[in-house]
DNA sequence: TAGCATACCGGACGTTCGTTAGGTTTTGAG
DNA sequence: CTCAAAACCTAACGAACGTCCGGTATGCTA
C-alpha cells in the first residue's frame, strides 16, 4: 500500500482571468514577493505596510487595491509556500519504483521538502518563522492546510513503524516534529553559495539514518526529473 | 586534550544587594518572568509593554522603574537563557570520565542542552524564537555571547572530526547548525506531560547516531548529579 | 476616439505603541 | 516615630501603525 498521492491538493484557487500571459512582475506579484522577503527577514509584526509598499515601489494605499489586508498577504504567502512544498514532495515520490520501501519514501520526501524550501526561500521562510501566534484569522485558514501536510507525514511514518523499520530507542511519535523542524530550520543557516543542496540532503539523510533498524544503504543516488 | 571547560563564563553581573534573602517573586523578577512567557508565546513585537505590565500586576510606567527599556528586558531574558544552557552543558560534561571520547562529550552536551531548554522554558523559548532581527541593540550585546557558545560546539565537533569519528557522507560544517537547531526546535513541540525528557534525549541521540563512523554503543545510561 | 475598468496616489482617520514627567504610597532602618 | 529610598501610580507625549476615502492616471476594448 503506497502513501497518499498526491500529497495534498492545491489550495490556490485559479485566478479568474480569461486570457492573458501574466505580465512579468505585475504589481500584485511584486508586492507579494517583496512582502515575503520582508516577512522572512524581520517577521510579521516588524514589517510595516508602508515598508512593504516602498520595497515594491508603490504607496501603501495601492497595496489595498490588491489585497484586503496585511493578514491576507501573509495568508497567501504561506499558502504558496505550502503548495510548493507539497508539489515538490509529490514529484519526488512519483519517480520512486512502485515497490519502494517506507525508508525510501521518507528519504525521498526529505529531499523534496528541502528542495522546495530553498527554491522558494522568501515564501517558505515566512512560513517557517510563523509557528507562533499568527494573527488569529490567518491560523484559521492556514492551520488546516498545514495539518493536511502533517497528516501525510504521520501516515508515512506510521507505515514505517508498522513495517518494523525503526530502531528500538526511538520514539516514533517524536520523529515527525523532529524531522520537519530540522528541515525547516535549514532555512536559517544553509547558504547555497557555500554548499550544494545535494550535500545538505545527503548529510541530513545520513544523520537521520540512526533511526533505522536495518543498516541498509544509507547513501543512495537519487534521480531527479529534468 | 579536553574541550573547553567551563563552556562559558557567566554573563550576569552580580546584583549589588548587601544582604537580604530575595523575597519570593519580587517585582522585578516577576516582570522578567511574565515578559519571558509573553515573548515566548507571541514574539517580541507582538507583546506590548502594557500587556507585560498587566500580566505582572503592574502599570506600564512601573516597568520602567525596573528596566531601562523593552529591549533591555529582552536582552536580560536571552542572557538568562544562554547562561542556563551553558551551565547545564558544563555540569553534564563534568561527570564524564577524563578519557571520554568526542562522541561521549557531544552526546553529553546534547543531554545538557535539552535539559536546560525545558527547565527554563519561557526564557529559552524567547531565545530560540529570536533568530531573526533582534531590535538591533539587543543583537549587539547578545550576539557575542551566542558566538561564544557556538564556538564551544565548533571546537568540540572539530575534535570529533580530527579523530575521524564521522561517517563519510556527512559534511562536518553542517553538523553544528543541524544539531543545535534541532535541539532548540524541540521547544516548539515537545510536551513534558506526554513524554519524558529522557525519552526525548534518547530519541535525539539515537537519531543523530547516523553521523558516527563506528557503531559504538548508542544508548548509554547517563548519570545525573543530585 | 469614447468609455471604462484597472492601477495608483495624497492625505487623513482612529488606535496603539514605547516612553517619560511628576506625584503618591509602601517599606524598612535607625 | 521619622524619613528617605524604593515601588508604584496617573496622565500624557510624539511616532508609527493598519486602514480607507476621494480623486487621478493608464491602458485596453469597442
Amino acid at each position: 500500500m503506497s502513501a497518499v498521492l498526491p500529497v495534498m491538493k492545491s489550495t490556490l484557487v485559479r485566478k479568474t482571468k480569461t486570457r492573458e500571459v501574466e505580465r512579468t512582475s505585475s504589481g500584485r506579484e511584486n508586492i507579494l514577493h517583496e512582502a515575503a522577503t520582508l516577512f522572512a527577514a524581520k517577521g510579521y509584526a516588524e514589517s510595516g505596510l508602508r515598508e512593504i509598499a516602498e520595497m515594491a515601489g508603490v504607496r501603501s494605499a495601492t497595496v489595498y487595491h490588491h489585497f484586503a489586508s496585511k493578514e491576507k498577504i501573509y495568508e497567501e504567502i504561506i499558502r504558496i509556500a505550502l503548495d510548493a512544498i507539497s508539489a515538490a514532495v509529490t514529484a519526488e515520490l512519483l519517480v520512486l519504483p512502485l515497490d519502494a520501501t517506507p525508508r525510501m519514501r521518507i528519504e525521498a520526501s526529505i529531499a523534496g521538502h528541502l528542495r522546495a524550501l530553498h527554491t522558494n526561500k522568501p515564501f517558505t521562510s515566512t512560513n517557517a518563522h510563523s509557528r507562533i501566534s499568527l494573527p488569529q484569522g490567518v491560523n484559521l485558514v492556514v492551520g488546516p492546510i498545514r495539518e493536511q501536510y502533517s497528516d501525510f507525514w504521520r501516515a508515512m511514518l506510521e507505515e514505517a513503524k508498522a513495517a518494523g523499520s525503526f530502531k528500538p530507542g526511538v520514539d516514533p511519535k517524536m520523529l515527525r516534529p523532529l524531522i520537519l523542524s530540522t528541515l525547516n530550520r535549514t532555512l536559517g543557516w544553509f547558504d547555497p553559495r557555500k554548499g550544494s543542496l545535494e550535500t545538505l540532503t545527503r548529510t541530513v539523510v545520513t544523520m537521520f539514518s540512526g533511526i533505522w533498524h536495518e543498516p541498509d544503504m544509507a547513501t543512495r543516488v537519487r534521480k531527479r526529473r529534468a
